[in-house]
DNA sequence: AACGTTGAAATAGTTC
DNA sequence: GAACTATTTCAACGTT
């Protein structure tokens, strides 16, 4: 049976192996993202205001959506919908 | 002189009482938070929901700015003031 | 019901401005901190190994050596002990 | 010139496409590690610490022992030796 | 009391 | 090499 000191040895490299070949994956995508990058700057982008765009365009949809939250609990917390105790 | 190995052991003794003062200073504070909390749940109010109205009024004036930069950033972009190339 | 309803919101008003100014305290020390590790790092030490002190020295013996044998064995297990990590 | 700024916008909104593209990727990938540490958990095994056996697959020797070394030196400069940590 | 979720801290990487 | 940003790791909290 495949134990060393009560750790079944062949599961856990299965993992490790799975996790390492994940992480080459992901590593693969962000030199691909690097590369876009590149070629962009090559092309007269300015990459920093480029990053920007990209990171606020990631943000949009959720600052709308804590917008949303945000007048859900102010309605709740005036009216005082769900916590009154007093 | 108080070397020991090449290192200022009397600095280093220093930098790391005040680091752990300072770290016992700022748990200090965040239990003072867990109380209020705590009394606030006593008092009838729901403490998931005060969090978010906490994060989101912290998240409130970030916003505001982030919407700026965007605005910037599209005008940039669209019109290419800084990165016209072509 | 309007009373109640504001006497509860005056309440809860009191609560958010404590957290808030506790939030507040809390994040002082913390900027306090960073500062002694800058001055540390000014000074010539290795910020990433001074954390790792502050940290080994927060941990009490016991859990520490917990994890260093479960770390072992893992290694272990993968067949890649601890000192041939080259 | 408005031909100009029209065809480096639709340039830039390809560039734009592309790398939000490559970030689902991205994400994707990093969602399944995650999954995967998940499944580790659930088969028993402490994440913490498998995450340490992957960073130390991925450091070279080399690397770590300055570390090490390094570290043994602070410790010992405060009169806390790694061994009598407890 | 373990689990997942979320927020803070720390580390790594990039740009200037 | 110093500052800023992005990613990763860690700890706390509520939940079941």
């Amino acid at each position: 049976m495949a134990k060393t000191g009560g750790i079944a040895a062949d599961r856990l490299k299965q993992i490790v192996a799975r996790i390492e070949r994940l992480e080459e994956d992901k590593k693969a995508v962000a030199d691909d993202i690097k590369e876009v990058y590149a070629e962009a700057k090559g092309a007269g982008f300015d990459t920093k205001i480029l990053r920007q765009v990209i990171r606020l365009r990631k943000l949009d949809g959720a600052e709308y959506q804590e917008q949303e939250a945000l007048l859900e609990l102010y309605l709740q917390a005036i009216g005082l919908t769900h916590q009154n105790a007093a």
